[in-house]
DNA sequence: TGTCTACATCGACAGTTGTCAATGTACACG
DNA sequence: CGTGTACATTGACAACTGTCGATGTAGACA
C-alpha cells in the first residue's frame, strides 16, 4: 500500500502525518453536558422507566405514589426514593393533595433531552 | 369539602374509597425496560456526551481515540473506558485500520432510544 | 529483530447508587 | 386526644462506576 503511517485522507485532509486535529470544532458546553447527563442518569433505571411510564399513562390526571409502589415490585421507600431521582431530574412535579402526593411528568424536560439527542 | 378521605375525581372513577388501582395498563416490558436502562446509562455521563458530540461532529468520517482524548481532558485509559461503555450499549461501533481503531456513531441506537421517550 | 505508536486491559481506590427495615412527619377521622 | 394512613427520610450495606497508573497487545517501520 502506499501509506499506512498517515491517517486514511478521511480525515482533516490538511494534516499530514501528525495525528489528533481538533475533531470538530463541536462547540460543546460542559455545564449542559452536565445538566443532560443528570436526565439521562435518571433514565438509567429500568424501575425508573417503569414508573415514568405508569405515570405517563395516566395522562392529564396524575397518579399517586400508592399506585406505583405494588406495580413497581419495591418497597415504599425504594419508590419514593426513584421519584425524589426523577423529581431532581426535572423529570416529574409532585403535588400534595390531602395524604396523597400526586406525580406528573414532566413532558417539556422529556422533549429537551429528546432534542438532545439529535 | 366534600370527601376528602377518597381520592380525588380525576383517577379511576370507579372506585370509591379503595386506592391503588392498577394505573393504565401501561403494557410495560421489563426486558425492553434494561436494554432502554442501559441506553440511557451510556448517555449519563458528561464525559461520554462529550465523546459522543465529537464523534458525531465528524459525520461520515469517524473519529480515531488519538482525537478524542485530548479533548475530553481525561486520560487515555479512561477513554478507552467510556468508549466501550458505547459500544457495549450499541452507541457507537468500532473498526480497526492499521495501528488506528476508527469510531463511528450508530443513529439508529439513539433514534431508538429518542422513540422511547414519546 | 527491535523500537515506537495506538489502543485495550488490569488493578486499585474513592465515590455513587439501588435496596430495604426502621423511623419520622403530616393529614384524616373518630 | 389517639389511631390509622400516605409518604418522606434515615441508616446501613452490597454492588456498581469513574478515574488513573501500570501493563499488555498488535501493527508499522527500520
Amino acid at each position: 500500500m502506499s501509506s499506512t503511517t498517515s491517517k486514511p485522507a478521511t480525515m482533516a485532509a490538511a494534516i499530514p502525518v501528525a495525528c489528533c486535529a481538533p475533531v470538530g470544532s463541536a462547540t460543546f458546553d460542559v455545564d449542559d453536558a452536565a445538566e443532560l447527563a443528570k436526565g439521562f442518569a435518571a433514565l438509567a433505571d429500568p424501575v425508573r422507566l417503569h414508573l415514568l411510564s405508569l405515570i405517563t399513562a395516566t395522562g392529564a390526571a396524575g397518579a399517586c405514589v400508592c399506585d406505583l409502589v405494588e406495580p413497581s415490585g419495591r418497597s415504599q421507600p425504594t419508590v419514593s426514593h426513584h421519584l425524589k431521582v426523577l423529581r431532581d431530574a426535572g423529570l416529574v412535579v409532585s403535588e400534595k393533595r390531602g395524604t396523597w402526593a400526586w406525580y406528573h411528568v414532566q413532558q417539556q424536560r422529556l422533549a429537551a433531552l429528546k432534542t438532545a439527542l439529535g
